[in-house]
DNA sequence: TATGAATGAGGATTCATTCAT
DNA sequence: AATGAATGAATCCTCATTCAT
């Protein structure tokens, strides 16, 4: 029986999220401080411990509930529809989410290059579920010779990869385009490079 | 005037790095500990600072060393040889240093997801410019009709984050993939994207 | 004029009390916290505030009370009775009261080990005139010649001494005796002690 | 191989267990702060620190040192010797102790009211071994009938608590008997106490 | 009476850096 | 070139107590 939570709790909690998510995916665990995460809530420190027990402890929460969002949009991917469309459509959304959500795919980041120690468990269970499910149902597709022979797991990988770089390297990206929306020239990109890599259309097919 | 550097110095400097490298590619900057890294290059606390005065110095003499390691494939790209074949070296020549050297990944994309507080500036001139040249050339055979019409600078980004990925996601790859060996898979994809990503044998031609 | 006591303000009250002397008598005053007897006494910490000002004033009333049944044996001491018995009845209680309130014990141990910070002014008043009192009654049973000839200070500190014994260094003793009950063996020796100490039966009287 | 300590090294820490030491007794482990250890010792915290890497571990040395210490007078008893003067010889040695080393005294009493969290184990183990074979020898007496008939682990228990009495309980023995020395009169008493107690000689023998 | 919320004053420990030799 | 010793400035966390309701 949960205690039913009141707004002032509601609302406290929420700004220590959303202030750790803030300091931590700028600086790393590690090099975030309470003072900065409650100086950003607007808490002093020892009330923001009186939602969160410990540093740690906001970390995990904004893990937790990261993770959910970051795997939720693998779940609308459709097995019954087009593959090039829904693995493009798939990869949209991440990008999207990039744009949107950069402090997540940041502290995300973060976490996984220091190895994963928090999550890491996370990734070699429901993760790995969630991505040999996908890979099955792609295969199923490459089977059915709906779309080009690729490997669905270096496939995931490389949308993944293409899509956080320009949350995870935003710096390194604007220091090279300049003024230049990335995320216009980006979607643009992508959907090329999916197309190209997935689809069976343009093909000259091998004479048999 | 540089002091002539004796063999000791050398080596000692040398060993200072290697343990910098590992301990701040693993822990970030903030998180890891001038003990460590002393502990690990096997020197005392002080003698260690007696080779960098600070803490921040032996980091920035990583990042500086890399930034230099870092740029070097692009100036192999020949702007007389095939393009695709010359795109995909480099895409391969990366994807060896995630391989040999994931370490030096990892400072780097540490650096850039934390803001590149330290080598923001040369990212914003030295590499702007260099990525910039090769954008001309890679624009140069986009006019030519030698490759297909992409945008350098996304295909750029692509080829980093692609690459990198193996390296600064290690955790995640090998979550995903258990035993089997990561780069294997992922040369033979990166190959057959960028030769469907760029080539232009294979597309049936419009008339015109 | 004391405000009338509800029944709900006896019972909590009586529950801090009960819940402070566990405490307390564990980890020491300072080694407890408001939390801990709050939650052993299941009640709100401000709630528990309410009836009790400050962690201090837990600890007082704890002691307060602790003190007058500390002393209260010493007034069942009939000078009109024989001297052995009623000392030996002394100490026999003594000890009853280490095995059935060994809390209470180690509460008076701490307080006083610790250089009696809170009841130093009652055992230089109350506590040593109790003594005094006893002590004359002592001297006047030996001067009798009713019992033997021994220091009725060091008397009165040694039957404490071993009976508490038993309470506070209760693991210590434990930790010898292993699964034995401490108590029957004791209860045996201090009778044997206090017989052979103070009993002028058998001793072969010397001549005069 | 252990480092040679230097004279500074020895110098320190000699100074730190001394404060801590006087520390603890007085405030137990929990009631004491580095800060109070590190200003009696003449040294900041962190350069205390330096040679104990925790308030625990300083305290831990201190028991450490202390249980040796605590076990030795016992070693002295020679089981050929007269067993009164044996017995009464080490509880005199445990007196004196108390007299001249009360903050040792109080330590342990402290460490074992509160359940003995660190110095458990070496209670159950060496402790409980040196008590048995002591009880052995004392058990080997009596048979003999070279002293009288008493529960050797009561008797050492009533050595102990009397004894120690004095060091722990300082402050209410001083309440009671004012300005005289404790121990003048506590030796005298103990010694009749041991002699009664445990001496065959005066015993009008019963007929067999 | 009762409690959720809030806080100031510690308190243990870490750590980059400096000092002395 | 090297190191044992020392420290000031954090930094995480605890806790008695107060506030508001």
């Amino acid at each position: 029986m949960n205690k039913p939570e009141t707004r002032i709790q509601r609302k406290n909690q929420a700004a220590i999220l959303a202030a750790g998510l803030k300091v931590f995916s700028q600086f790393g665990f590690r090099g975030s401080t309470l003072d900065q995460i409650a100086k950003q809530a607007g808490l002093s420190k020892p009330n923001m411990l009186y939602y969160f027990a410990s540093k740690d402890a906001i970390y995990r929460a904004l893990l937790e509930r990261l993770l959910a969002e970051w795997l939720e949009p693998i779940y609308t991917i459709d097995p019954e529809g087009d593959p090039v469309e829904e693995i493009l459509g798939y990869a949209k959304r991440k990008l999207a989410m990039s744009r949107d959500f950069p402090a997540e795919s940041r502290l995300f980041a973060n976490e996984v290059i220091q190895g994963a120690p928090q999550i890491g468990d996370t990734l070699r269970g429901e993760l790995r579920e969630v991505i040999d499910r996908l890979a099955a149902v792609i295969e199923g597709w490459i089977a059915a010779g709906r779309m080009r022979d690729v490997d669905p797991y270096h496939l995931v990988f490389s949308i993944w990869s293409v899509t956080q770089h320009y949350a995870d390297f935003d710096v390194q990206v604007r220091a090279i385009l300049g003024d230049k929306d990335p995320f216009i020239g980006a979607e643009a990109y992508l959907e090329d490079m999916m197309r190209r890599l997935l689809g069976v259309d343009a093909i000259p097919q091998p004479l048999t």
